[in-house]
DNA sequence: CTGAAAGCGCTTACAG
DNA sequence: CTGAAAGCGCTTACAG
C-alpha cells in the first residue's frame, strides 16, 4: 500500500479503494463494484467474499468518485430564508429538520443546510447547489405568493418538494411546476379554531398574524374571515406582526385598548401568545375569564405558562419526514403526486374558556 | 453539444464542462483549469477570455469531479446529538448554525448537518462522513467528560474544532488531541453571576442545572460552588434537570418548599426560568421581592415575561462564526491554536433585585 | 506561457 | 458469471 503524503506534510492513512479489494480478492475492479452494489453478474459466494474483505479493510466508497460516475450527490438541500433570530426562536425549523433526518440518514443521504441571510441568496444557493450537483433535490418551505423559487426550480429542473402549500389553494399543484407538494391544512385548522371559539360564545375574535405573503398565513387569514362570516361574527380584526414577542405584545395592547376589545385572540406563534399573557394581566384582563388566548404551533412553551396556553398542534417532525420521503421518491423517479396533509389539532389548555356574557 | 438522456427519460440540459470551454476558447482543458483557478501559467488576457466564456456558458464546476481530484469536499459537518425536542427548543443551535453559515457560505463551503437520534449514531456519522470524504472537517459541540468523540476524531485525524471547552479546565487542549478549541467562559460567567447576586445581599442561592456530564455545565457547577464558598454562602443547592420546562418547574417547587427556601435561583436555560415564574407566583413568592431569578443564555423569551428575566447573555452566532473560521483555517493547514473566548455578560432586567433582609 | 497526459475512485456497458 | 476498458469532470505535475 503506497503511503501518500497528507496535505499538511505528515503521513496519513492511505485510502482503501476498490482496487485494494480487487487485488486482495483476485478480481477486477468492475467485479468488486458489482459485488458491493448488489448488482447481478456476481455469484453469491464471490459477493460474500468481497463484502467480507471490504469490511475487513474498512472500506467506504469515496462519495466524490461515486457521485462523479453515477451523477448522484446522495444529498438533499434545505434553504431557510428567514432571519436567523426567527429561525432560532421557532421550534418549527429544527423539528422539521429532525423529521427530514430520520428519513434520509437511513439511506445514506446527507442534508445540506443553508441559512440565507439575504432574500436573493436563497435562489443563488439553489442555482449553485444544482450547477455543482451538490444535491439531488431540495425541500422548499415558507412559500409565498408569486414565489420566485418556483419558476427557478422549474426551469432548472431541480427535483423538489414544496412544503406548506395550503389545501385551500386547489390550483397550487400546477403553480409549483408539476413538482411534489406536501400540503398543510392551515385553512381547515383555522376554521376549527374559530368554530371552537364561536361555540364557547365568543363574538369578537381577533387574529395576531404573521406576514400574509406566505401562502400558509394567507390561507389562515382567508379561513379566519370566511369562518367568522359564516358564524355571523361582525367584528373581525387582524393585526400583522413580525412574529416577535414584542410585536405580539404591541398587537395585544392595541386590541385590548379598543372600545370594544375582543374576547378571544388567535396568534400565529407561541411567543406572541406568551407575550400577550403579560399584557392581558397588566391591563386587568383575566385569562380565560375576560379573554381567551389561542397559540398556533403548539410547543412545550405553551405548557409552562400560567394559565397554560391552548394551542393548535401538529406533528412537525412527521411533516419533515413526509417531505423527505416524497423527495427521495421523486428523485428515484417515482410519479409526481401530492402527499397527504399533515393534520393540525386543537389542544385545549387553560387559556381558552367560555366568553363572558 | 450532445443531448444526454435524463434519468427519468425526458431530455435534460447537458452539463457545461471545461471541455466545452476549452473547445470554445481553442485551448486545452488544463489551460482552462489554470485560468479558472487563478493558477499561474496563463496570461492575463487568456484568463479573462476563459472567465468570460465560462460565464457566458453558465459554467459551474462539478463538485464531484473537483473533490475527486483535489481531495477536498468543500464541506464541513456538524452533528447534533441531543433529543430533537431539546434542539428545537434551545435557540442556541440554530443561532450557532447561522453563525457558521455566515462564514462558510462566503467561500463556497457547504454545511452538512446531522441530527443524531441515538448516542452512538454521532460517532458513526463522523466515521462515515470522513471515510466517504463528505466533509473536510467537523465542528463538535456539547463536549462531555471522557467524550468518546475526542479519541475517535484524533485517531481518524479529522480536522476538528471543539466548541465549549471551558477555560476553567486548563488541561483541555491536550485532551482534545491537539485540535483547535473555541473556549467558552462558563466558569467566569457563573462567578460573575454569583458575585452579582451576593452583592444584592443574597445568601441562599440555588442552581437549577443541566446534566453535569457536559463540560460547560460542570464548569458552571464548579464555579457555582467555589464562588459561593468564596462569598461565605453556606446553603448551596444544585438541582439537576433535563432542561425541560416541566423539570424547571418541579425543581423550583422543590426548592421553594424547603424550610429555608433560596432567595435567588440561577437556571441553565430560559425555558426553566420562565416555568419558575409561574411556580413562584403560585406559591406566593414575589419576583423579585422575595425571589430573584436568573436565566442563562438570554433569549427574546426572557424579554417578554412579567417581570422580564435577567439573564446571562452571549453572542452565540459569533461563537459559531469563530468556530467556522477556526476550522477553515485549520483545514487550510493553519497552525493549531486555541481561539478567543466568547464573553458572556449579565443582562439585568426585572427578575433580580435586592434580597429581602 | 501552453498542451498532452495521467490520475482521482468509482460505475457501467460491452465482450468473452 | 467475470474481465478489460471507457468514462464521469476535474486537477496537476511534466514536457515543450
Amino acid at each position: 500500500m503506497v503511503d501518500r503524503l497528507a496535505p499538511r506534510g505528515g503521513p496519513t492513512i492511505a485510502r482503501i479503494t476498490i482496487t485494494d479489494i480487487a487485488r486482495e480478492a483476485g478480481l477486477s475492479k468492475g467485479a468488486v463494484s458489482y459485488a458491493l452494489n448488489g448488482q447481478p453478474g456476481v455469484s453469491e459466494a464471490t459477493r460474500r467474499r468481497v463484502r467480507e474483505i471490504a469490511d475487513r479493510l474498512g472500506w467506504h466508497p469515496s462519495q466524490a468518485a461515486r457521485s462523479l460516475s453515477s451523477s448522484r450527490a446522495e444529498a438533499i438541500g434545505l434553504v431557510l430564508g428567514r432571519p436567523p433570530r426567527l429561525l432560532a426562536l421557532e421550534p418549527f425549523y429544527m423539528e422539521f429538520i429532525s423529521g427530514i433526518e430520520s428519513v434520509i440518514s437511513r439511506c445514506g443521504t446527507a442534508l445540506l443546510l443553508h441559512v440565507a441571510e439575504k432574500a436573493d441568496g436563497e435562489c443563488e444557493t439553489y442555482r449553485r447547489w444544482w450547477a455543482q450537483r451538490r444535491v439531488d433535490g431540495v425541500i422548499v418551505v415558507d412559500l409565498t405568493a408569486g414565489d420566485e423559487r418556483v419558476p427557478l426550480i422549474r426551469d432548472l429542473q431541480i427535483p423538489a418538494v414544496f412544503v406548506g402549500v395550503p389545501t385551500s389553494h386547489p390550483d397550487e399543484p400546477q403553480r409549483v411546476g408539476g413538482n411534489v407538494c406536501v400540503r398543510t391544512d392551515d385553512g381547515v385548522a383555522m376554521r376549527d379554531a374559530i368554530l371552537y371559539l364561536a361555540r364557547l360564545g365568543h363574538r369578537r375574535i381577533a387574529r395576531v398574524a404573521g406576514a400574509p405573503r406566505y401562502l400558509h398565513i394567507a390561507a389562515r387569514d382567508e379561513a379566519f374571515v370566511t369562518t367568522a362570516a359564516e358564524c355571523g361574527l361582525g367584528d373581525v380584526r387582524v393585526v400583522q406582526t413580525d412574529y416577535s414577542g414584542e410585536a405580539g405584545a404591541r398587537a395585544t395592547r392595541q386590541l385590548l385598548s379598543a372600545p370594544e376589545p375582543p374576547t378571544a385572540i388567535v396568534f400565529d406563534n407561541d411567543i406572541m401568545a406568551v407575550a400577550s399573557l403579560g399584557v392581558a394581566a397588566e391591563l386587568g384582563f383575566d385569562v380565560p375569564g375576560d379573554l381567551s388566548l389561542l397559540a398556533w404551533d403548539d410547543s412545550p412553551l405553551c405548557e409552562i405558562t400560567h394559565p397554560a396556553l391552548s394551542a393548535m398542534h401538529r406533528d412537525v417532525a412527521a411533516l419533515g419526514a413526509v417531505a423527505a420521503t416524497s423527495l427521495l421518491h421523486h428523485i428515484a423517479g417515482g410519479s409526481e403526486e401530492v402527499s397527504a396533509v399533515a393534520a393540525t389539532s386543537l389542544i385545549v389548555r387553560g387559556s381558552t374558556g367560555r366568553a363572558r356574557m
